[in-house]
DNA sequence: AGCACA
């Protein structure tokens, strides 16, 4: 089956996910990267031996959701790539929110799944189809150039020179980012100086390259990323 | 690989 067979919905479901993350910090690092898309309702995310590794990312609107699986396809997050499609079916909080959460039909549905595992036990399936959906690399391609790119136009630099964060960045989220590219060294954030950062690479090539590719990343829709070559 | 709502 397809992965576009799935209609469109205003949760994303994502999969792929390293299992080694905690829990709490999978739904923060969710956060983080998926609400520069729109209003996130909801993250869920359960470490059982079933559901471990899989998240769903709960937007208010769905193209919100749309863009969401189109430009965080393959995202190399904890040194997995993403894996997102739409959810299969409406999220708890909203039908909630709609009124047409219906408790006894969802404990219903509970037991019939129930019902088809317990069956499965006798005739073993296997051999699926093929479906091998290696879509390739494809590099997250970053829209939203910086506003005021007033580039003093520092000598490339090894370190890097972040700014515009949201105030409630933390070196976790930005090394989360900045990780995936060959030759980083480190994050060093000011605590007396919320919005700015510095990020450390091997050498200026490589910290070239990521300053490309994630300019204007914009954490919160507020604050694209202004990434400059910090001064020597 | 895996579609839930603890």
């Amino acid at each position: 089956m397809l992965t576009s067979d799935i209609p469109p919905n205003q949760t994303v479901y994502i999969k792929n996910l390293n299992e080694k993350v905690k829990k709490e910090e999978l739904k923060r690092s969710l956060y983080a990267l998926f609400s520069q898309y729109g209003r996130i309702l909801d993250i869920v995310a359960l470490k059982t031996a079933k559901l471990r590794g899989q998240a769903w990312v709960v937007f208010s609107e769905v193209p919100a959701a749309s863009n969401a699986v189109r430009q965080m396809q393959n995202f190399p997050f904890y040194d997995k790539p993403m894996r997102i499609q739409y959810a299969k079916s409406k999220s708890d909080c909203i039908a909630k929110a709609e009124g047409t959460y219906d408790k006894k039909k969802k404990q219903e549905e509970k037991a019939e799944k129930k019902r088809r595992v317990d069956e499965g036990q006798q005739n073993s399936t296997a051999n699926g189809p093929r479906a091998d959906n290696n879509g390739g690399p494809a590099a997250p391609s970053r829209q939203g150039k910086p506003p005021g790119t007033q580039e003093a136009a520092t000598d490339p630099n090894n370190i890097l020179f972040i700014q515009n964060l949201p105030y409630e960045t933390n070196s976790m989220m930005l090394e989360l980012l900045f990780k995936q590219y060959p030759g980083f060294r480190e994050v060093r954030m000011v605590e007396a100086k919320p919005g700015i950062a510095f990020v450390e690479f091997e050498d200026d090539t490589q910290s070239s390259v990521a300053m490309q590719d994630l300019q204007g990343f914009k954490i919160t829709a507020q604050n694209p990323m202004a990434i400059t070559y910090a001064k020597k």
